[in-house]
DNA sequence: CTCTCGATTGAACGACCGTTTAGTATACTG
DNA sequence: CAGTATACTAAACGGTCGTTCAATCGAGAG
């Protein structure tokens, strides 16, 4: 018999998922191997024995969020990834760790962050193409960097989840504040904001003046 | 004749200026007070000396920078913070610094940040209100909510920087971003993104119903 | 001139950091 | 059974941290 029969579900994984909850609260530099140590009910030189180093640590628990984000894909042609932070979105007690995880993932431009970042607009650019193409959406003058904004404006409820929980009076990433930003975030991806063309038409104007 | 005749252009506003660059570049707790001393020429014990401690030190610069933030705001009645905001991304080079360290501030939460976001919020919510009164804007089920939306998609390319350069293959916050972005945001903002009401009235009969 | 006081430095302090090491307990292997 | 590999701890190491302290310098006051 092995010694470590699953490789999982073990002291291993506790400190993984202590390191999670800490680095995702405060940071990684302002987590410590001893902080987090204490969280998995282990000492700090059991850290490094299992991991290596801090900096392994970190790759490990980027990989394993990551994987959590993939996994809920589901099968269908239409899972994609944006698909998939809509369940984790709906299920928020279950995959705060993870959701909050992935913020800090994303503001400390670690190597994951990064190319999950890269990742996400390609699958937006690709699902505003479709609606252009099926005309549901409005087309562009810029698709690539109209995948961009409409990304990031996807992540920022997550990425500034502490200020935005502030201004609403909430205690953290919480379903009545999804529920409220619905249907605003609907009516501005519907109507707009401006009632003509006017600012549009001057910007237009203004750039073709100085290219 | 005072000691310190004009109580700024001096060895302290040296260090203050050496603060702001590194704690925008690197945050808060990443900056080392040797590394301030460093980039401003003096001494570690220096800095302490002046400001008493790294975190008198951060609440002077948070300070600064509120300041230099309105310092912009110019005379006229329209003279909001967002049009404060307009102007220095359009002089970029110049304050590239204190838009830097703004986006950190953001970020950190800082008791600073927290209560500039709020400003902006207040700010921007009367904006949209006198949009909608003028009938140059859409209404909204949730002006609140609209105005905390609008806001921080505004700041979003500063609080995300890194990201937002890195996908457009720019060295940091540039003028050819700005430019490059106003066009699909004011798309957005004039057309939205949706072509027909379907997903709205999708939302709306939802969220009537888990009410 | 002396006295005083703020600016400034370099060394030192104690705390904490990530990591290493030596050692113990345990459980599988042959 | 002995042998070995692994989980794990406690202590220690070297380094950096924010801060303190004693000493020096220079300029203004009397």
């Amino acid at each position: 018999m092995r010694s470590t029969p699953v490789e999982d579900a073990t002291t291993r994984s506790r400190i993984r998922d202590a390191a999670i909850t800490l680095f995702a609260r405060d940071g990684f530099v302002a987590t410590s191997v001893r902080s987090i140590a204490e969280e998995a009910g282990v000492s700090a030189g059991l850290v490094i024995h299992h991991f290596g180093s801090k900096e392994k640590l970190r790759a490990e628990c980027d990989a394993w969020i990551v994987a959590e984000l993939m996994k809920n894909k589901g099968g269908v042609d239409e899972g994609n990834l944006s698909a998939s932070m809509q369940v984790m979105l709906s299920d928020l007690d279950q995959y705060r760790p993870t959701l909050d995880y992935l913020g800090r993932m994303l503001l400390d431009g670690s190597e994951a962050g990064d190319r999950l970042l890269d990742d996400l607009v390609k699958l937006t650019e690709t699902m505003l193409e479709e609606g252009v193409a099926n005309g549901v959406m409005q087309s562009t003058s810029d698709p690539y960097m109209r995948a961009v904004l409409v990304t990031l404006h996807g992540v920022m409820p997550i990425v500034l989840q502490r200020q935005f929980a502030r201004m609403l009076g909430e205690p953290g990433l919480t379903a009545t504040m999804i529920r409220r930003m619905t249907l605003p975030s609907l009516e501005l991806y519907t109507h707009g904001l401006y009632r003509d063309a006017t600012m549009l038409d001057a910007a237009r104007e203004a750039l073709k003046g100085n290219e």
